[in-house]
DNA sequence: TAAGATTGAGGGATCAATCTTT
DNA sequence: AAAGATTGATCCCTCAATCTTA
């Protein structure tokens, strides 16, 4: 029980920290921490409001906000779906791609940088754990 | 550099996911994410305006807003430095540590909760190596 | 009717800049 | 100068209601 303390308080400040990377970087970057994660998942292919929603787990109206200032500052747009007058896509323009790359780059050398001043041995534990660990919390969000 | 993406992909959606579990569970017991994490700093002792801004990364005026509210809702106080007639302490009602060391244990319990479905070797890795990489990371943060 | 999207109201959170008091 | 508070502007979020197309 004191050993699940330990842990979770490390999993606590680990989460903390990088949510504090993610943070920092996307102001550097002048985006908004959630305009960063809404463009991350845009990178692969434009995505309909109603998914959108679903995969950010946020309200369609938050949705509708966050992609209005988002579109105001060029950095994606809205396209009509052509199967289905009802829907619109949303996709990175240009401007937006390059950012978000530019950002997404220095995010993961940020976060691979601090990791190399650990022992080998630590390192090697981390790598093999963490996607795991990782799997197995990501998933219990359904 | 193939792996390094695969690493920070894990550390971010390992990140996203504790903050998904510590929104929702201060959601349930009905405390704001930010009041949760400014009450969880009160709980050692109390703590002046500028020390707590400095503590959560925020600015002053976020600060004042936050224990407004806070205090509005019956959580918190503001009591006088008897050292310093200018600087307030803020701490903790006694309603107010109820509802944080309750909402902590919730925290720990749903943290070590899902970690126990890992193979044991993962596990075993995972409380080695995890508050060590905490360590590399919080202390980055200055 | 149901699905996709938007609008409006209201509460929170954030920052920058500006007082007031000690 | 330092501690604290305040103001104004922007952003984010939830909930409820609305509009349009299927």
């Amino acid at each position: 029980v004191e050993g699940d303390n330990q842990y979770a308080g490390a999993l606590i400040r680990l989460s903390t920290a990088v949510q504090s990377v993610f943070h920092d970087l996307s102001r550097e970057h002048d985006l908004t921490p959630q305009q960063a994660i809404l463009m991350c998942q845009l990178i692969e292919r434009p995505v309909g409001m109603a998914e959108l929603a679903m995969l950010l787990h946020i309200e369609k109206s938050t949705l509708t906000g966050l992609v209005d200032r988002a579109e105001r500052r060029g950095l994606v747009c809205r396209a009509p779906d052509p199967e289905d007058r009802r829907a619109v896509r949303v996709d990175l323009t240009p401007r937006g791609r390059k950012a978000v790359t530019d950002f997404q780059d220095e995010v993961t050398r940020t976060l691979t940088k601090h990791v190399e001043h650990l022992p080998a041995r630590t390192r090697q534990n981390l790598r093999g754990a963490l996607p795991q660990a990782a799997a197995a919390y990501w998933d219990s969000l359904g």
